[in-house]
Parts: structure tokens; C-alpha cells; sequence
RNA sequence: GGCGCCGUACCCAAGUGGUAAGGGAGCAGUCUGCAAAACUGCGAUGCAGCGGUUCGAACCCGCUCGGCGCCUCCA
């Protein structure tokens, strides 16, 4: 049983899809003019969190996500690099697509794009003008607030108290500050649509509705976003879907905290902000690998609170992950013991019940995370006195299907632990003399040679030329384990 | 001015009335030729501070201090 924080009501709240076994959610993607920083990265793995662990939960989940194609930000850009809007956009969804498939971020349902849903926008915005809702000056069209009596619901704020604080310019067509554009007439040279009003575009809010009610319906069941979507842009959601129907909207409204840095909201205007791409290319490790650790680090905190970016917490992260490859790496190895593993069985189901219910908890991933911990302490226990072939696959199989949900622990034990550009490797092939310099990555086989030779010495008890080796490989990055049976097993 | 969030050990982080999960780092020990890994042990009489409610509070109430967000585009 999911409950969700639910900020429309302010509290938690067990959720119920409208229909059984069938969820239909919307998230605000983002503004396709520049590359996703990491905060884009963090409400996005949140809801793909979110709808993993809904699938994971045997429900059916129709999942929107759009794109904003036409706005301000967009056009500015285009203008100041002398090319076309769509070029803009393109390149920048693409570099979405991109950026969040090394985070394993999966594809939506659906990813609209305003620009495919102009026909939409104008017609709800037709309906909001018919309802006595929103007005037309000069080729805009305003939603007008104080027609719509529950405005605030979302972001408790009463009308009163916007205009009091408001720091919105004042547009004299407007009859109150508050109005917002719901169809702007266009200026020369900008993107346009025919419409009733004249030549436009849509304003930012109209695009949800109209997309989301298009693609799941005039009421469905969770709406997500960051929380500074809350206001405006969810409450004007809100107020054109609902004045627009006359009928309930989105019914779970979850919102996820900020990335900061140094305690302090990640934004352009401070310069603090790191995008996804750029720590991919500063990153030591692989791609695969510093996705999971990203996933990882996002993932330990509650998606509702803040979280603190920097250099440390992810090496943390890196740290914390190695516990688990390191385990999965001596599940991988044959174990020769047979016997029924009961105690492991009972560690599994014990994991798999905290899990659930951490993540049931309103998507509780770092109490979800913990009980993967317990796991991993648990099987290592266990394997001191051996486990069978079968039990570890299944121990590796539990942590692959419930690290789905978050993600994590899908890649292979060899892939895992890879660096991305390992320190120029000068491997000095001893066992052929003359010396060969090589001046490339050491491969496995030259690892495996290196060990056959270790293991040798180590027979003859050359612990001296045994360490020599070992430090050698240390110095390519490469860690050697020495087993209870006399071999050993390594790893980069 | 309005609305809201946060302050838990060296670090990260759960916990919203019943006596402080988990991880990382550190230290000590077991194992090992030595390492590494794993295991075991150690670490907040206390949850920003002060008062209050209660048999009982990190959790509820009040005040104070400190940090942050939104109210304009923003994940």
C-alpha cells in the first residue's frame, strides 16, 4: 500500500489510482534551451523512481513527460545564434535523451512537445474564454484569477497576499497582476500560430493542461514536478484545467526538493550550477559507473528534502556502491557447497519486506537503500560458512530485482570498478625478457599472467617477488585479493 | 510583508509521542606470509538553544538563534 506526500493536501496520503491496477502520471520535463544540470537530473530520476516502483508494484503506468518547445528562453537563444528555434530544440532534447539514458533514466510513455499540441492549447483556451474565464486584449488572452474562487489551493496562498508582496511588472492590459498569459500575440520573427486571436503562441502554464488532459484525460493521477513549480505553474495548471472541466485535475501532487550547493539553491544566476554532462566527461569512472553513482548519491536522501551536491559525496557514493560489487563479485564465484540455505532465504524475504515497505513509505529510498544494506551484511555473514551455487544466484538475482527500482546493480561485477582513463599503464612484461613496454591499458589476460606468476611465488614462498607484483598492478589501478584456497581474484 | 522548509555523531542520513535505523570515514581486534575483502567491537545519556504540555518528546506547543526556498523564469 503506496502512500504518497501529497501537496495538495499537505499530508500524507495512501494512494489510490482511479482505476484499478492503472496509473496515469504527468511530470513537467524541462525547458529544451541549454543542457540539464544535475537538479534536472534529480526530479527526473525521482519520478522515474516513482514509476518504476509503481511498476514494480504490478500496476500498469501510463507515464507523460513533455518538452517545452516554444518560450522566451528559447527564441533569445535562437536569436543570439542566428538560427532557427527548432534547431535549439532539437539539439537540446536530444542532449536530454542523452544525458538521461547515462542515468539511466528511462524514456516516458509519452514525451509531447507543445508545438505538436497548438490545436489543443487553443481549443482549451477557447473553452476558458467561453466560461467567462479568460479575456482577450490585443491578440493575448488572459486567464483572469479572481474568476476562478479557489485560486491558491495549491500553494496556500490567498490572492491578497500575492499582490501585496507581488514584484510582477505591472502590464496595464492586464485587470489584475495576477492574470497570466495563456496566448501571447506574437512579435515578428517569433514562432506563430494561427488562432482565433490572431498570429500566436501559447503561453507556458496552458501547455501542461492541455497535454496531460490530451494524453491521460480531464482527471488522472499523479502530477509531479520540482517544487518550485508549485507556484505558479502548478496552481495555474490547476486553475485553467479545473476551470476549463469544471472537474477534478491531477489528484496526487508530488513535488521533489532542490539540489544545492553549499546549502544554497543550484541556479544560473549565482553560477553554482553543474550540469549532467559535465560531470560524465570530469568523471574518473566509466560512464555505467559514475551513472550509478550518481543514481546512487540522488537516491540517499528523500526526494522531498534538500540535498547537497559535492566532489565528497560522491566519492561516498562510490565507496558505499563498492561494498555491494565487491559481495556481488564473490557471489560470482563457484561455491561448491550444498546445502539448504534457509538462513539465506529468510535474509532475502527479510530485505525484500523492508524494501517494499520503505519504498511504500512514500517513496523512501534511503530507508529502501538501508535494507539493501542489511542484505549485503546478512550474505556476507552467510558466505563465511558457504553458500550453494544456487543460492548465490539467487542472493544476485534479489539485489538485480529489487536494485531495479532504483536502478542500481545492473551491471556485471567486471564492469563495475572500471576507470575511465586509467593511468598510463607501462606494464613491464618480466616473463619475457627483453622488457616490453606496453603503452596501453593492461588487459584482463596480462592480469590474469600476472597472477598465474603471483600465485607461483607465492607457492615458493617469494613473498618478495609475490608483493612486487602486487604492487605493480596496484600502480594500474588494480587490486589484488588473496582467496583462503591459495588463488586469487582481482579487480580494477 | 506573505507562504513554506530545514538544523540528528567526523561526514551523509532515517526516524513525527514510548526511550536514537543504515552507510561512509576513523580506531582496535579476528583472519592472512603481508595486504585486501569480510567479520567482531568502539563512537550522540542525546537530536541548534531555552521554556512548556505529558507517566514519557528528537518528535506536540511557545519563544530564541542559525541556514534556506518560493512569492518573477526556474527541476
Amino acid at each position: 500500500m503506496l502512500k504518497l506526500f501529497n501537496t495538495l493536501t499537505g499530508r500524507q496520503e495512501v494512494f489510490e489510482p482511479l482505476e484499478p491496477s492503472k496509473v496515469r502520471m504527468y511530470v513537467c520535463g524541462v525547458t529544451v534551451y541549454d543542457y540539464c544540470h544535475i537538479g534536472h537530473a534529480r526530479s527526473a530520476l525521482v519520478f522515474d523512481v516513482l514509476r518504476r516502483h509503481l511498476e514494480y508494484s504490478g500496476y500498469a503506468v501510463t507515464f507523460v513527460k513533455n518538452f517545452t518547445d516554444v518560450d522566451d528562453k528559447i527564441i533569445k537563444r535562437a536569436n543570439e545564434q542566428g538560427i532557427s528555434c527548432d534547431t535549439v530544440t532539437e539539439k537540446y532534447i536530444q542532449a536530454y535523451h542523452e544525458d538521461m539514458g547515462k542515468l539511466g533514466i528511462r524514456p516516458a510513455t509519452v514525451e509531447p512537445k507543445a508545438t505538436e499540441h497548438i490545436h489543443d492549447i487553443i481549443r482549451l483556451t477557447e473553452r476558458l474564454v467561453a466560461n467567462g474565464l479568460a479575456y482577450v486584449v490585443d491578440g493575448d488572452v488572459y486567464f483572469e484569477v479572481a474568476q476562478y474562487p479557489v485560486y491558491g489551493r495549491l500553494s496556500k496562498r490567498r490572492l491578497e497576499d500575492l499582490q501585496a508582496g507581488a514584484r510582477v511588472d505591472v502590464d496595464e492590459r492586464k485587470r489584475q497582476p495576477m492574470d497570466f498569459a495563456l496566448w501571447k500575440a506574437s512579435k515578428p520573427g517569433e514562432p506563430a500560430w494561427q488562432s482565433p486571436w490572431g498570429l500566436g503562441r501559447p503561453g507556458w502554464h496552458i501547455e501542461c493542461s492541455a497535454m496531460s488532459m490530451q494524453h491521460l484525460g480531464e482527471t488522472f493521477d499523479i502530477h509531479g514536478g520540482g517544487m518550485d513549480l508549485i507556484f505558479p505553474h502548478h496552481e495555474n495548471e490547476i486553475a485553467q484545467s479545473c476551470g476549463a472541466t469544471g472537474r477534478e485535475f491531477a489528484r496526487y501532487w508530488v513535488h521533489n526538493g532542490f539540489v544545492q550547493i553549499n546549502q544554497e539553491k543550484m541556479s544560473k544566476s549565482v553560477g553554482n550550477f553543474f550540469t549532467i554532462r559535465e560531470i560524465f566527461e570530469k568523471s574518473e569512472w566509466s560512464e555505467e559507473v559514475t551513472g550509478e553513482i550518481l543514481r546512487y548519491f540522488l537516491l540517499s536522501t528523500h526526494y522531498h528534502g534538500p540535498l547537497d551536491f559535492s566532489d565528497q559525496a560522491l566519492k561516498e557514493a562510490k565507496n558505499a556502491l563498492n561494498g555491494f560489487y565487491d559481495l556481488f563479485g564473490r557471489l560470482a564465484e563457484p561455491g561448491g557447497v550444498v546445502m539448504p540455505d534457509q538462513s539465506l532465504s529468510q535474509a532475502v524475504d527479510r530485505c525484500r519486506g523492508a524494501f517494499k515497505a520503505a519504498m511504500d513509505d512514500d517513496l523512501n529510498t534511503p530507508v529502501a537503500i538501508a535494507a539493501l544494506q542489511g542484505l549485503r551484511s546478512d550474505v556476507n555473514k552467510l558466505t563465511k560458512n558457504g553458500l550453494s551455487d544456487e543460492g548465490r544466484r539467487q542472493v544476485r538475482e534479489e539485489f538485480r530485482s529489487l536494485g531495479n527500482n532504483l536502478g542500481l546493480f545492473q551491471l556485471e561485477r567486471w564492469d563495475f570498478n572500471v576507470r575511465v582513463e586509467p593511468t598510463p599503464a607501462h606494464l613491464t612484461l618480466t616473463t619475457f625478457p627483453p622488457t616490453v613496454k606496453i603503452e596501453e591499458r593492461i588487459t584482463d589476460l596480462q592480469i590474469e599472467n600476472k597472477l598465474a606468476e603471483r600465485i607461483d611465488a607465492k607457492k615458493r614462498k617469494d613473498f618478495k617477488w609475490a608483493d612486487a607484483i602486487r604492487e605493480e598492478l596496484k600502480s594500474l589501478g588494480i587490486t589484488i585479493e588473496d582467496k583462503p584456497d591459495g588463488t586469487s581474484r582481482w579487480k580494477r
